[in-house]
RNA sequence: GCUGGCGUAGCUCAGGGGUAGAGCAACUGCCUUGUAAGCAGUGGGUCAGGGGUUCAAAUCCUCUCGCCAGCGCCA
């Protein structure tokens, strides 16, 4: 990961810790007449620091109370004062020394102890009117460059993010060089809000939680379409792939755990519990008990590689705190696999796996990006077993003609990783699948070895990998991605037959019955309300195709096709509805076709 | 877990010491409907849960649970 804003903002060294662009000098300049206001109308707090961050800025700042939205208001029409002032930024430097004794005496703590960690002889000021900050800049000239900016939203921050740091109060804001900017950004965070994936799960009745199980959804009908189709979906994928799927076992003896490491590393986060005097443990990761499939025969160099997949469902004991609707659960079922191969083949494997991503994320219309995490300082195995890896991934990523970052140093102490995001259609980025090459973990830990050419055992490596990461998760991503109108294969209800009236409805069961027979997810809504009602319903639950028949359709054998987007396309023969429909979701194409080809 | 906010009908929300309300949804009837909400009527709540204050608690106090935002952690 690259150094944020923030972490050169704290680390305060150097020449140009902060950067220079100019989106992120508007948005730090912003966060110091926030911070210049809030003195003015709060003059007890404690500033603590202020950078630039992706979208806006913040400051934090030490005061008992939190921000109320009211007092956001009042910030905001004293920056509107300051900005109309012009008032200009002013750059100085001090001997650290001398910036020490002065912001203790002004009882500004935090920038002291900052100054205190500072590896530099000089450091700088910068002041606009009345309020001065210790800064490495830039800045923008005067604060009359400031034209577009909004707060947020407030709420508490660790000091230096360490729990056991004082809580300060932040302050989130964005600033923008244009008007447009702002508004365009501004409508991104409506959208999102919208699109928000518990909100659509609710109205489309996907899932439900409840508080009988925080932190684990229940699957309504239409949302377990959603877990099926998605399930199928990577079955197919990997089946061709010369994949075999396993199940192993959710309730597992603390001895599997004491072996792999969980126990030490990760049992605060592992639910246990007794049975017959014996701890036991749901799995909170798959590749421990997979490890048995592997063991359960001698294998020979030539049944490698052995590619087994698993939907293993698996639950983890996440501080309460940090549940967010399907993006962070306690329980989850992760699209998993573990490729047990040789040496030699560590890079075709790779590149299979990186091929299968692409698969993978074009159909749902998501842009992958890839980040190569490197060795870490803290590692098992030799730096030759390590250069080997690493070679491969590389030379894996370049067969796959992928772009990538390097992240040095940031593998696990196993092995090295392939990181992967995918961006939304709002612009957001989400990590989701990771590639993991274990050398030696699971190896050594459980002595897993196959039989050479020449007779002798030999360590494979393993690879760890999640494509969908889970489905949980994923199916959150789509959610807000598509705003819940998905692509006809994965949409709960492909189909709407709405007759006009009850004249209609011999035909329209004719119609229902033929796409029902063709496998398709189709419902007829004879209800007896009116047409438009009936169509609106189905347009709010993002129905692809509403098919519109009455006398008209009943003697011609068509349907009068109309797209969840509003649009009207006349009548179209059923032959070519159902055919052309059997075709969109075989392709599983994103696009919605019926009637077009 | 921590800081702050919130929890009233299936959903969205009003009511803030005097015994529970609206819109949508649901149900029943009328209407026979032609591309985004036809009309009328009916039913529905241990006001998240426990404890307390009070003649009286949805309302005040307290604890627990859950949800939301952020911190940290993560698929």
């Amino acid at each position: 990961m690259a150094e944020s804003e923030e972490d050169r903002h704290l680390k305060f060294s150097g020449t140009s810790d902060c950067d220079p662009s100019p989106l992120p000098t508007l948005r730090h300049s912003t966060s110091h007449v926030m911070a210049q206001a809030v003195k003015r109308l709060f003059p007890d707090v404690k500033v603590a620091i202020g950078p630039a961050i992706d979208d806006g800025f913040y400051y934090d700042f030490a005061k008992l109370e939190a921000f109320t939205p009211q007092d956001l208001e009042k910030i905001e029409a004293v920056m509107r004062d300051i900005i109309k002032a012009d008032l200009p930024f002013e750059r100085r430097e001090l001997p650290r020394a001398e910036a020490i004794t002065l912001f203790r005496q002004r009882g500004e703590t935090f920038k002291v102890e900052i100054l205190e960690g500072i590896d530099a002889d000089t450091v700088s000021l910068y002041r606009q009117g009345d309020f001065e900050d210790l800064c490495r800049g830039p800045h923008v000239p005067s604060t009359g460059h400031i034209k577009a900016f909004k707060l947020l939203s407030s709420s508490g921050a660790y000091w230096r993010g360490d729990e056991r740091n004082p809580m300060l109060q932040r302050i989130y804001g964005t600033a923008w060089q244009t008007q447009e900017d702002l508004d365009r950004y501004l409508w991104r965070l409506e959208e999102a809000k919208k699109r928000d994936h518990r909100k659509l799960g609710r109205e489309l009745d996907l899932f439900v939680f409840h508080d009988v199980s925080p932190g684990a959804p229940f699957w309504l009908p239409k949302g377990m379409v959603l877990v099926r189709e998605l399930e199928r979906f990577a079955r197919e994928a990997q089946d061709a792939r010369g994949y075999t799927e396993i199940s192993t076992p959710i309730l597992v003896n603390k001895k599997l755990w004491e072996q792999s490491g969980h126990w030490e590393h990760y049992r605060t986060n592992m639910f246990t519990l007794e049975v017959e005097g014996q701890l036991y443990s749901l799995k909170p990761m798959n590749c421990p008990p997979s490890t048995f499939v592997y063991r359960h025969a001698l294998r020979s160099y030539r049944d490698l590689p052995l590619r087994l997949s698993e939907m293993g469902r698996l639950h983890r004991n996440e501080r309460s705190g940090t549940l967010t609707g399907l993006f962070r659960v306690r329980q989850f079922t992760q699209d998993d696999a573990h490729i047990y191969c040789r040496p030699d083949q560590m890079q075709e494997e790779i590149a299979g796996v990186l091929g299968l991503v692409r698969e993978f994320y074009k159909v749902f219309n998501l842009e992958p990006s890839f980040r190569l995490a490197t060795r870490p300082e803290n590692y098992l195995g030799t730096p030759a077993q390590w250069d080997a890896a690493e070679a491969a991934l590389h030379a894996a990523l370049e067969a796959n003609g992928l772009a990538y970052e390097v992240n040095a140093g940031e593998g696990a102490f196993y092995g090295p990783k392939i990181d992967i995001g995918v961006q939304d259609v709002l612009g957001r980025d989400w990590q989701i699948a990771t590639i993991q090459l274990d050398l030696t973990m699971l190896p050594e830990l459980f002595d897993l070895t196959y039989v050479d050419s020449d007779g002798q055992p030999k360590r494979p490596v393993a690879i760890h990998r999640a494509i969908f990461g889970s489905f949980e998760r994923f199916i959150g991503i789509i959610t807000e991605h598509f705003a819940g109108a998905f692509p006809t294969w994965l949409a709960p209800v492909q189909a709407r037959v709405l007759p006009v009236s009850e004249k209609s409805s011999a035909y329209a069961r004719t119609v229902h019955r033929r796409l029902v027979e063709a496998r398709l997810r189709a419902e007829l809504d004879d209800r007896n309300e009116k047409l438009g009602y009936r169509i609106r319903e189905a347009q709010l639950q993002k129905v692809p195709y509403m098919m519109v028949v009455g006398e008209r359709e009943a003697q011609n054998g068509t349907v009068s096709l109309r797209y969840r987007t509003g649009e009207d396309l006349g009548a179209v023969a059923l032959d070519r509805v159902a055919a052309d429909l059997g075709h969109e979701i075989a392709s599983r194409t994103v696009t919605l076709t019926v009637g077009r080809s």
